[in-house]
RNA sequence: GGCGCUAUCGUCUAACGGUUAGGACAGGGCCCUCUCAAGGCUCAAAUAGGGGUUCGAUUCCCCUUAGCGCUACCA
C-alpha cells in the first residue's frame, strides 16, 4: 500500500517547485492506487503566516488535485515530544546547554564543519537531568555515532545509492530550547506515524536524508523509500526565490495569466520527468498511466522566464494546445467565468456561445484572450486595434463596408455562403480585390486585424450587429 | 573550507556500448491563404575538457572544470 505526503511549510506562497513536488507525489500515488496526504509542516511559529496557508490552499485548489488525508504539525506536538523522549531514553540524544548562536568558537576543529559543541556530549546523565530540572535551557541533539566507521546509505529511486560517513554528520537539533520540535524530528515522527511508504521531495533534502534515517532507526520505524527530485532553477542558474525572481515562481501567476490547470500540470510534469517517448501534450490520465519514479531525471531543470515575460514559452505553447483540444463544453464554462471576472455578462444562448468559443480558440493561447482579444464577440463596447484601423484606412474600404451594410440589410438571408456571395459581388462591381473588404469587415466587426475566416465571423457576430458595425465605420 | 549530487542544441528532453545524436519550445525560411493562428515542409543549433576500459564510448571508470544542494535552536 503506497502512502505519500506533500508537506509544505507555510512561510510563503505555493511556488512552482512545491507544486511540482505535489504533482509528482499525486501522480505516483494515483498510478499505484495509493493515498495522498497533505501535511502542513508548521513547526516554525516565528515564520508561519495565515496568509501563506491561504495562498497555498489557493494554489492547490486551482491545481484541482485531491488529497485523501490532512494534518497540521502544530496540532501533533505531543507526538514529537514523545518521540524526543524515546530517543533520549535510548541514549541516542543529549541535552546541549551551550547558548544559541555562539558561532565559530564552537567549531570542533579549525577549518572543518561544525559537528557538535565541545564538551556537550560528555555531560553525564545525572548532571544533565539536574540542570534540566533546575530550568536551565538546552537544545536536544541527536548523538550521531562517531568513530565507528559507520556509513549511512540509501537507495534513492532517482539517484541510486547515496552514501555518507556518519562522522561527517553534525549533531543536529531535535528540540529547540522552547521545547518545540525541529523540522527533522517532526517530519520523521510524522512520516513514521502516518506510515509513509515513499518520500518524494526536492533534491535539497538529500543531505538531510542521512539524518532522517538515523531518526527512523532511533524510533524503531521502517525507513521509507526515498525519491529526490531535481531542483527547478531560474534562467540565471540560481535557486528560484520569491525575493529575487518575483511572481514568476508563483503558481497563482499562471492561474491569473489565464492558464488551464491541465496545461500547467502538464508543463511542470515535464520539468525533470519525461514519458521517454516524444509526447509533450498529455492529459492527466495519460501522465498517470505512465508515471514512474525511475523516469525522473537527475539534473536540475531551468524554468524559462524574464523580467518582461514571467511565463515560460513552452508553458504557453502547451496551454494553447490544451485550449484547442479540450472538450468545448468544459472550455466554455471556463471562458464564461473568465468573462464574468472581466465584467462581461455571459451570453444566454449556450449554443451560440460554444460555437463562438470553438471558432476563436484555435488562435488564442490563454483564457484571458477571450475577454481581451475576443471582447467584440461578447460585448458592444470594444476598441479598434491600431492594426485593424489600418485595414479600415485602406482607400475605399470604409465606403465598401457601409455599402455592404446596406446590402445585407436589404435581404433577410444571412449565411456564410450568402454573405460571401454578397461580398464578392460588391468587390467585383467596384473592381477591387475581395481581400480589401474582407479584411476591413473583420476589423469593423471585431476590432481586430486578425481572426477567424471572415464569413464564419459574420455568422458569429450575427446579422444585426454586423449591419450596425459595418454602418458605423 | 567540508560533505553530497549533477553535466546532450539557448531551454525542456530522447538515445540495451554500435543512430546521419531524435523530438519539442523559442528563432530563420518556404507552402497553404481573405488576415492571424493552426497544419505541412525546411534551416540553424548539443554530447564541458582530459585520460583510460573496449573492435567501438553520449552511454562504463578516473581526474579536472563548472553548476547546484546541505553545512541553523529554518523548512
Amino acid at each position: 500500500m503506497v502512502r505519500v505526503r506533500f508537506a509544505p511549510s507555510p512561510t510563503g506562497y505555493l511556488h512552482i517547485g512545491s507544486a511540482r513536488t505535489f504533482v509528482f507525489n499525486w501522480f505516483f500515488a494515483r498510478r499505484n492506487e495509493g493515498t495522498v496526504i497533505l501535511r502542513l509542516d508548521d513547526t516554525d511559529v516565528e515564520r508561519n503566516t495565515e496568509a501563506s496557508v491561504q495562498s497555498i490552499f489557493d494554489g492547490l485548489e486551482w491545481l484541482g488535485l485531491n488529497w485523501d488525508e490532512f494534518y497540521k504539525q502544530s496540532e501533533r506536538t505531543q507526538l514529537y515530544k514523545d518521540a524526543a523522549q524515546k530517543i533520549l531514553d535510548k541514549g541516542l540524544a543529549y541535552r546541549d546547554f551551550t547558548p544559541a548562536h555562539t558561532g565559530e568558537s564552537n567549531r570542533s576543529h579549525e577549518g572543518g564543519p561544525w559537528l557538535f559543541n565541545p564538551g556537550a556530549r560528555e555531560v553525564s546523565n545525572e548532571e544533565s537531568d539536574r540542570r534540566a530540572a533546575a530550568g536551565e535551557p538546552f537544545v536536544l541533539r541527536f548523538k550521531v555515532p562517531r568513530g565507528t566507521g559507520r556509513v549511512i546509505s540509501f537507495n534513492d529511486a532517482v539517484y541510486g545509492t547515496i552514501e555518507k560517513a556518519a562522522d561527517d554528520i553534525e549533531d543536529f537539533a531535535l528540540l529547540r530550547s522552547t521545547g518545540v520540535s525541529m523540522y527533522h524530528l517532526a517530519s520523521c515522527a510524522d512520516d513514521a506515524d502516518l506510515n509513509i511508504t515513499h518520500i518524494i521531495r526536492g533534491q535539497d533534502h538529500v543531505s538531510n536524508t542521512f539524518k532522517h534515517i538515523l531518526i527512523f532507526e532511533a524510533l524503531d520505524a521502517p525507513v521509507p523509500r526515498f525519491a529526490h527530485l531535481p531542483l527547478l532553477i531560474a534562467p540565471d542558474g540560481a535557486k528560484l526565490s520569491k525575493r529575487i525572481h518575483g511572481p514568476a515562481v508563483s503558481v497563482t501567476t499562471y492561474r491569473d495569466a489565464g492558464f488551464l490547470r491541465e496545461a500547467y500540470i502538464n508543463f511542470i510534469s515535464l520539468l525533470g520527468w519525461s514519458p521517454k517517448d516524444d509526447r509533450e501534450q498529455m492529459s492527466l490520465d495519460e501522465i498517470t498511466q505512465v508515471f514512474t519514479l525511475e523516469n525522473i531525471n537527475k539534473s536540475n531543470a531551468t524554468v524559462n522566464f524574464s523580467e518582461e515575460d514571467p511565463i515560460d514559452p513552452k508553458a504557453l505553447w502547451l496551454n494553447s494546445q490544451h485550449l484547442r483540444s479540450m472538450p468545448v463544453e468544459i472550455l466554455s464554462n471556463l471562458v464564461r467565468k473568465t468573462l464574468e471576472a472581466h465584467g462581461l455578462s455571459a451570453p444566454d444562448d449556450e449554443e451560440w456561445f460554444r460555437t463562438t468559443v470553438d471558432l476563436v480558440r484555435s488562435r488564442y493561447t490563454t483564457l484571458l484572450d477571450f475577454p481581451i482579444r475576443g471582447r467584440a464577440y461578447f460585448a458592444d463596447d470594444f476598441e479598434i486595434h491600431p492594426d485593424a484601423l489600418a485595414r479600415l484606412d485602406v482607400p475605399g474600404a470604409r465606403e465598401l463596408c457601409r455599402e455592404l451594410s446596406v446590402r445585407l440589410a436589404a435581404t433577410p438571408e444571412f449565411t456564410d455562403d450568402s454573405v460571401e456571395a454578397e461580398v464578392r459581388k460588391l468587390c467585383e462591381e467596384r473592381g477591387v480585390k475581395a481581400g480589401v473588404l474582407i479584411n476591413a469587415s473583420r476589423a469593423a466587426l471585431t476590432g481586430q486585424a486578425v481572426g477567424p475566416s471572415a464569413f464564419a465571423l459574420f455568422i458569429a457576430i450575427g446579422r444585426e450587429r454586423a449591419i450596425q458595425r459595418l454602418a458605423a465605420v
